[in-house]
DNA sequence: GTGGTTCATATTTTT
DNA sequence: TATGAACCAC
């Protein structure tokens, strides 16, 4: 496109003086606004970089900037930029970014992706140096921990004293080290009662005999491809001449690895990142790659951005006197010319569900305005949790006093079993030796092909060494399993050969040898006569899978059937099958738009990289944050994770930032009294306000000594704390409180006689057999006999709905 | 082969 | 408490 071009686009049809000026002064405003030290990241170009960008001190936009910079002051070509991002949410969101930029970047940055896309396209061109067909397949989770229990089976390993999700963990941590199996040091033999290594081998050959990887071979592939192939690596290396890297605290030693291979020849590679947001180390992130960058990187420079545009003082202040208590880091100091603003506020509650309670009043209160705060809406608003099962109480409480909330980060669409059991369908349909997917759906929906009818396939395809799929039409051919059994198998397979080659239009030979980019085969294809949105749509109708939720009377059935229709919609992105595949297993996020303003509950680590208003920061007790799990196992370093942890919270909110904890919650169902934070304690004094509760003892007036004493004073050695303490001591644990949930339960319980006509919910009208404490036997005229919470009981003519 | 009951178990989560 | 997996009974 030539600048004329952008010019028309910019300018309409006038080419006036004016706009000529206009345009060349558009042309650098990628620089406008930057501040010094943001500048020197941007014109530091040659070489290594390492940019230490603090929270909030406009790291995107210096990174924008500085590819704007690389493309058009020094003639980068697009393409030779390789930038790597940790999540295809972060990714997509330089895409957008990068587009928005003006007058910069008139053809996309090719490769721009997560270091696992980015690898999983290389390795489609290269597999067959780890002898992988380019076809291969992706595992998700849950076909890794299938195939584990598979191997624990054939090595007659208890899977009770050694589960199957233990071994996924050691193999992945050895894969984030970027350890084949003839690799593992000796020092880690004992992993997995000493068969760690060898069943590692076995995994790994058992992958290849699938043509599949999972997520860590996408690396660890590529690594080992680079190492041993220089001939593939120089290529590369040719190509990247610049590279950047996000989020450089959170890569793992075989993401180092990657980009030290890549790197070497230009050397031009610009990391990011902040070494006190580190907070993944639990699954494999390694502090010491940028701890140790300059040594990694002879001749680095390092740029730190230490102004935050972010936050007001106060909370900036918070922030950086808790993390200052670590001693593993660089070193930075956040600063702002921002106003004072409000001090950060800290509460005590008497238990999890009153601390739920308070922040939905003040959520409502803020919304008005409280405080000398600003009105604010709810999605100016968020809750972060240190665990997800924090969100319960929030959520209770929240659906009883119509809070509009969403939960950021939850399960998600592509977890779903309907999602799932789809996908496998389309992989099977795409390549036909998935085994892994056709041992998900041989008996989805139920074709009456049990257990023994499944290991009659498998021998056979063993004994044949081919595929499942392939062992189950040889099956079907002689005739090894009978009746409707072998009736419905002989339709699912005639079924998946019909729809693969619906996936093909006529064959059509095309002489091309040129194409390494997109790395596709120079064999091509015709149009198929369905596009793949119809054969998707096909596949599940025939197969008899929708039918199968539709026939379901379950509550869940027709949202599932809704889901499938999303799915199919989602195919519309797509060229074909294949391509959407990919997508799901390497993308796999699917937020939905919502309407209407929510305040958002999320945890800690979904919040990394989002900033609100206001932040409510609940639950921190020692214990559950730092989480004691956190220091047993990995001490102090677990310790000064779990204190980033800390850190991000607070640096996540702009103007309010309110952090509160409970003397007891209920903790798997018992309840546990527990002490303030320790981070509590690193709050500095002067940029903290202690709140009082309105309700704290169960009344509704602060009136008595109490609690003006714990207003005035500091929480957590104040003599009302102690005084908590000591109450709770008293009364012990089952003190009963004047809940809503008890009083129910007190009245259900005593109401209901036995022979009682009751109604239920879900089961409907029933008589009561029985009563054991608050559990009542009901025969339900409908869904048979059932013990149930008397909570969830009615009187027959009583019901409140 | 399916369904119901019992039993163990319990961070953080992305790709 | 609450969820999932394993096991046992039809």
């Amino acid at each position: 496109m030539s600048s004329f071009d952008e010019m028309d686009a910019f300018e309409g049809a006038s080419l006036s003086q004016q706009a000529m000026a206009r345009f060349s002064q558009e042309k650098r405003s990628y620089k406008k606004g930057l501040n010094p030290d943001q500048e020197k990241a941007v014109d530091k170009v040659e070489g290594p970089l390492l940019i230490l960008a603090g929270a909030g001190t406009g790291k995107t936009r210096t990174l924008m900037a500085r590819v704007a910079h690389l493309i058009e002051e020094h003639n980068v070509k697009a393409y030779e930029i390789l930038a790597v991002t940790f999540t295809n949410k972060a990714a997509q969101e330089m895409r957008v970014r990068l587009e928005k930029t003006p007058y910069s970047v008139q053809e996309p940055v090719k490769w721009l992706g997560t270091f696992h896309s980015i690898s999983a396209k290389l390795l489609r061109r290269h597999s067959e140096l780890v002898d992988l067909k380019p076809n291969f397949t992706i595992l998700d989770t849950d076909d890794q921990i299938r195939l584990i229990k598979q191997l624990l089976k054939v090595n007659n390993i208890d899977e009770k004293r050694w589960p199957p999700r233990h071994l996924a963990g050691v193999i992945e941590d050895w894969k984030n080290r970027a350890l084949t199996p003839a690799k593992v040091p000796a020092s880690d033999a004992g992993a997995f009662n000493d068969k760690g290594i060898e069943l590692y081998a076995q995994y790994q050959t058992r992958l290849r005999e699938l043509n599949a990887v999972d997520f860590g071979d996408l690396l660890l592939h590529m690594v080992t491809i680079f190492q041993s192939h220089p001939d593939v690596l120089a290529q590369y290396q040719h190509r990247f001449r610049y590279i950047l890297v996000d989020e450089y605290q959170d890569t793992n030693v075989a993401q180092y690895l990657w980009l030290h291979l890549l790197s070497q020849k230009h050397k031009n590679i610009c990391c990011v990142g902040d070494d006190d947001q580190s907070i993944y180390g639990w699954r494999g992130a390694d502090v010491t790659n940028i701890l140790r960058f300059k040594e990694n990187f002879p001749g680095a420079e390092v740029v730190r951005l230490e102004q935050n545009y972010r936050s007001t003082r106060h909370i900036l202040a918070a922030a950086s006197n808790v993390i200052r208590g670590n001693e593993s880091r660089l070193g930075k100091e956040l600063w702002t010319d921002r106003e004072e603003g409000e001090k950060v506020r800290l509460i005590g509650h008497w238990d999890g569900e009153e601390e739920a309670r308070w922040i939905g009043e003040e959520l409502d209160a803020m919304q008005v305005g409280t405080r000398g705060v600003r009105p604010m809406n709810l999605d100016e608003m968020a809750i972060l949790v240190r665990a997800s099962h924090q969100m319960r109480a929030f959520e209770d409480r929240f659906l009883t006093i119509g809070m509009p909330y969403k939960v950021i980060g939850g399960p998600r669409f592509y977890e779903r079993m309907e999602i799932r059991d789809a996908m496998a369908y389309f992989r099977l349909v795409v390549s036909p030796e998935d085994d892994l997917a056709f041992e998900r759906i041989v008996n989805t929906p139920k074709r009456g092909l049990g257990d023994k009818a499944q290991q009659t396939i498998q021998v056979v395809a063993r004994e044949n060494g081919v595929s499942l799929v392939e062992g189950a039409r040889i099956v079907v051919e002689q005739g090894l399993i009978k009746g409707k059994g072998g009736k419905a198998l002989r339709e699912l397979i005639d079924g998946l050969a019909r729809w693969n080659a619906m996936t093909r239009g006529p064959r059509i030979e095309v002489d091309d040898d040129t194409v390494i980019d997109d790395g596709v085969s120079p064999i091509r294809y015709g149009a198929p006569e369905h596009t793949h949105i119809e054969l998707a749509q096909i596949v599940l109708d025939e197969s008899g899978y929708t039918a199968h939720w539709q026939n379901e009377k379950t509550p869940e059935a027709p949202g599932r059937l809704e889901n499938l229709k999303e799915l199919v919609n989602q195919l519309d992105n797509f060229e074909n099958l294949q391509g959407f595949l990919e997508h799901v297993s390497l993308v796999m996020d699917n937020e939905k738009e919502t309407d209407g303003a929510k305040v958002s509950i999320m945890t800690l680590h979904a919040a990394k990289g989002l900033e609100f208003p206001a932040v409510f920061l609940p639950g921190w007790e020692d214990g559950l944050f730092p989480s004691q799990r956190s220091m047993d196992e990995t001490g102090i370093k677990g310790l000064e994770e779990e204190r980033r942890l800390a850190y991000v919270g607070i640096t996540r909110a702009e103007e309010v930032c309110t952090i509160s904890f409970a003397a007891n919650r209920r903790v798997f169902g018992q309840w546990q009294n527990s002490m303030p934070s320790r981070f509590i304690d690193e709050l500095p004094e002067e940029h903290v306000e202690v709140l009082t509760p309105p309700g704290l003892y169960g009344g509704g007036q602060p009136s008595a000594g109490i609690e003006t004493r714990a207003a005035e004073a500091n929480v957590y050695n104040s003599p009302g704390w102690k005084r908590l303490q000591a109450r709770q001591g008293q009364y012990g644990m089952s003190q009963p409180r004047e809940t809503r949930n008890t009083v129910i339960d007190a009245t259900a319980v005593a109401s209901f006689t036995l022979g009682e006509r009751v109604f239920h919910k879900k089961f409907g009208y029933g008589a009561v057999e029985g009563i054991e404490g608050d559990k009542v036997e009901v025969a339900f005229d409908k869904a048979g006999t059932k013990k149930v919470v008397a909570q969830y009981l009615f009187p027959k003519d009583d019901v409140p709905f």
